[in-house]
DNA sequence: CTTGACTCTCCCCCCAAGGGAAGGTTTAGA
DNA sequence: TCTAAACCTTCCCTTGGGGGGAGAGTCAAG
């Protein structure tokens, strides 16, 4: 006959789960002194523990425990941890399900870390092509969001890249603006209202701007300087790269947003 | 302006749990009135009831999302993300083990299950030849689980099939038995005491005894009288296999068990 | 003005399997 | 005999809410 303390020694079994398990009636000591109350297991109990720490092991609820221990029935045994197992793998498929998710988001965030430069200076620099799904609208730029999701909804797991916006205004319009919403694709798709096809290389500069979409035109400014000062000419569309914005669900802060302005340019004689 | 029930209807977060995040101070009200305590929500804080949904959704702990939801740094987010990932992960890996666990006793359940005999009578079959490794042993027959035990230890996911036993006494021996304890592997291997061969195959009359043990001696009794009806001479070393036993887990019930006796025997010229 | 639908705060209990602590009794060894 | 270790019960705590109910107040439409 062990005590608590003994027997949880020799089974591994806190003295703490010792005495729940009597009072859920799974392990009950063999004697229990009517004065003191003291708990003492039978050698014989030993075995029993020890099944029950493998069932536990195998993350069986207690409830189950009781009744596949108390059952003579191998076939019901078999049942339940059969049950068990769906139970078991359902959850794995769960989590499997949250760690895909986890894993796409923290790759996307990953690739916005990647790409967010150490410098923001004016620098010229060469695209290459690259196929998009874009959406061509005409209003207020705040409309852009609409185009985004539509796109993303029909793209979904296509998506290779960051949202983008082309300008085909020469000059700035504020309510009745040219542009179109895009996002880089891996693959093509017919899609009723979207325009999938290859963005060419071009030649340009590029600048990339910190901070909220209201101080954009500051950055504007620069730009557009430089080409001048270069001699360069300007042409359309001018491309806005949304590396890191509001974003599907985060709003994030937007002293942290990354916008890069492409200009695209034809290097003048004098380049 | 929502109530709390528009509002939860919007999100589709329960109206208690809404109460309870505001008690956490996790998505809290836009105005709370002082006279009758409704809370009001602001349209502006769809987004952040979504965001909160898409976290509970990856099964973030309410601590963590007010954490995330209220740092502005990103790298932060991104932190936080990787180590619940890491979490998920680790249940994953626990999960699948527990899954692999379940799958291998269900299996040996099946196998076992598979093998039980629809009739228990005297037949005359030959069995192959099988890989086992023993522990040739002298003394008491309950000392065999020791060896079954090391067997287990040392070849653990190798064994191919239930425990069996070869007795090379020609006489019934209580304390000074000779008797070989083994176990069906799938691959040789070289341990200190234990014996990897390959058992040959033979011709054998055979019973299998439902029960426990201690009436073994009735079916033995049967067994070797249809070998002597039939003329035949038995050889040795005759075998028991545990189709089903106390097993390493649950002692089961001995009215259960399954004993297969074997008696290797040679067709007399009179057969 | 009424009435039915909403909402409020408290309150308690529930899930699973214990962990931790408080406060009191018993045992075992020196 | 004394003292420390072991043991007892009882109560509250954990996660992330769910469920229900009591009692009271409030809102909006007819």
């Amino acid at each position: 006959m062990f005590s608590v303390g003994e027997f949880s020694r020799v089974t591994g079994i806190t003295v703490k789960a010792l005495r729940l398990y009597h009072e859920q009636q799974l392990l009950i000591p063999s004697h229990i002194d009517p004065q003191t109350g003291y708990r003492y297991y039978h050698e014989s109990l030993i075995e029993r523990a020890r099944a029950i720490v493998y069932l536990r092991n195998l993350e069986l609820p207690i409830e189950q425990i009781k009744l596949i221990l108390n059952s003579t029935d191998d076939d019901h045994i078999l049942t339940a941890m059969q049950s068990h197992q769906q139970t078991i793998e359902a959850r794995i498929r769960e989590l499997c399900s949250v760690a895909r998710s986890l894993e796409h988001f923290i790759s996307q965030e990953r690739r916005v870390s990647a790409m967010t430069p150490t410098h923001f200076d004016v620098q010229e620099k060469s695209t290459s092509a690259m196929l998009i799904a874009g959406i061509r609208m005409k209003g207020h730029y705040s409309e852009c969001g609409k185009g985004f999701s539509k796109i993303f909804r029909s793209f979904g797991r296509f998506v290779s890249g960051p949202p983008m916006m082309l300008h085909y205004d020469t000059e700035y319009k504020e309510n009745d603006a040219d542009f179109e919403a895009c996002i880089p694709v891996k693959q093509s798709k017919t899609v009723e209202g979207i325009n999938v096809r290859e963005l060419p290389a071009m030649q340009c500069v590029t600048l990339v701007h910190k901070g909220p979409y209201e101080k954009l035109s500051d950055s504007y400014a620069k730009v557009f300087k430089y080409v001048n000062d270069k001699g360069y000419i300007a042409s359309s569309p001018t491309r806005e790269i949304y590396i890191k914005g509001p974003g599907m669900i985060f709003r994030g802060n937007p002293k942290n947003y990354l916008t890069e302005i492409q200009i695209p340019v034809q290097l003048s004689s004098a380049g």
